[in-house]
DNA sequence: CAAAAATGATAGTAATACTATTATATTTGC
DNA sequence: GCAAATATAATAGTATTACTATCATTTTTG
């Protein structure tokens, strides 16, 4: 998986002037990054990004209508890229299980990097999806959204791992309340043992995420 | 459960002066509710409550901290309404299985509502727990708000009905993971039944949230 | 090298999330 | 029943946020 030259393309609605396309753009979007994790994505705005990458509010709008916007920009490179590693892991296995199993082990494991696309840091970005992603699609403004596309690659993501459960038993009728349940709730245990840790199990060090929810979807379609 | 003259008690770091103990109080409640309905939390502010209920934003102020501060009164009220149920729910019964059941079912069934306590509309407050019930706690605050006990009563039930787990299968090792993760399911799921109809296989009329929760505990435990 | 496009510098606005102050009610304790 | 205490109203003010607008200066590109 190292080294390849795979470029994660992301819809075009969800900016003004693709960020890739620019210097300025990628300083916006790998900075957003890094500060949406130290300050968390509330106390984050435009104006601070523009004073640490040294350049004008008005400039970070003219990629990004707004902050929100940036957030699920993120978000959907985030799925897009998940998705590139399910179908790269999955490749080439015969077994229905096994294939299962793979993407489960994606979906839950802990911040996994051992790759650096461009100019993102993965493993940054996984942390910003643990605890803000929620509030991508809490929103007034949902339907809106939904309707011009913004979540379509977490959509298609949840498709293909469902389609996966799908080919392990045919006859499950809840596939996609299975899988989304597995990934925000892998989401939420993650963040739950940093700061809620009485309403989970999770033991450090150990990758108890997955072991339940593997454990969880074989027990639930068979 | 109708007409019982039972009061529900919300922690005094959640509030500076108690709603409760005033006709304001009660009014900025309960006009709280409806208007974080109408809303949504972000674009409800103290300002359009207190012009709402003709009283000065100041006056809100001298109950509630901010806004925040308000979503986790009542998120802890509700927490504290839903644990009441359980604790009715499975009184007198001697199946342990059976109490579960019970409990998952107060848990992940569409909004409930037979009774009402006081001035709380509680069908609303199951669509704000629904909606916005995340962003009570994911914020950069977590840390501190949890050591103050801010989370305290979603907690308990988490414990109370991760006990019941632990009745009918005690070396289920993770039972805490198991509830929070049927909890918080449940809620997303109803979420996105209404606005994201892709991630979930929720039919109309049907409970399937209660189904899919049900089998689901009861197949990973055993 | 000229025209177009991108960026910088700067200013401005409405709304938000409060805090402060003083006046007027209302409650309560003796 | 009245003074003291407490609660509420009325009003004003501040810093920050989330933008929008304008115009000058660079940089890119055909």
């Amino acid at each position: 998986m190292k080294n390849l030259q795979i470029h994660i393309e992301v819809s075009p609605e969800l900016y003004l002037k693709n960020p890739d396309s620019s210097e300025l753009g990628c300083k916006i979007v790998s900075n957003s990054i890094e500060m949406i994790n130290e300050l968390g994505f509330e106390t984050f705005t435009f104006k601070k990004l523009g004073e640490r990458i040294e350049s004008p509010e008005s400039s970070i709008y003219r990629y990004f209508e707004n902050k929100h916007t940036l957030l699920i920009y993120l978000v959907s490179w985030y799925w897009s890229w998940v998705e590139y590693q399910i179908v790269f892991a999955t490749a080439n296995i015969d077994s229905s299980i096994e294939k299962l199993k793979k993407a489960i082990k994606i979906l839950t494991q802990p911040t996994l990097v051992d790759q650096t696309i461009s100019y993102i840091d993965e493993a940054l970005l996984c942390n910003i999806i643990t605890t803000e992603s929620v509030k991508a699609y809490h929103t007034k403004d949902v339907d809106d959204e939904n309707k011009k596309g913004f979540f379509k690659t977490y959509k298609q993501v949840v498709q293909r791992v469902s389609n996966l459960v799908l080919e392990v038993n045919q006859k499950f009728e809840f596939s996609h309340m299975l899988v989304s349940t597995v990934i925000e709730g892998a989401h939420q245990q993650k963040y739950f043992a940093e700061h809620l840790p009485a309403l989970t199990d999770v033991k450090k060090g150990k990758d108890t995420v997955s072991e339940f929810y593997t454990k969880m979807v074989l027990d639930v379609i068979k």
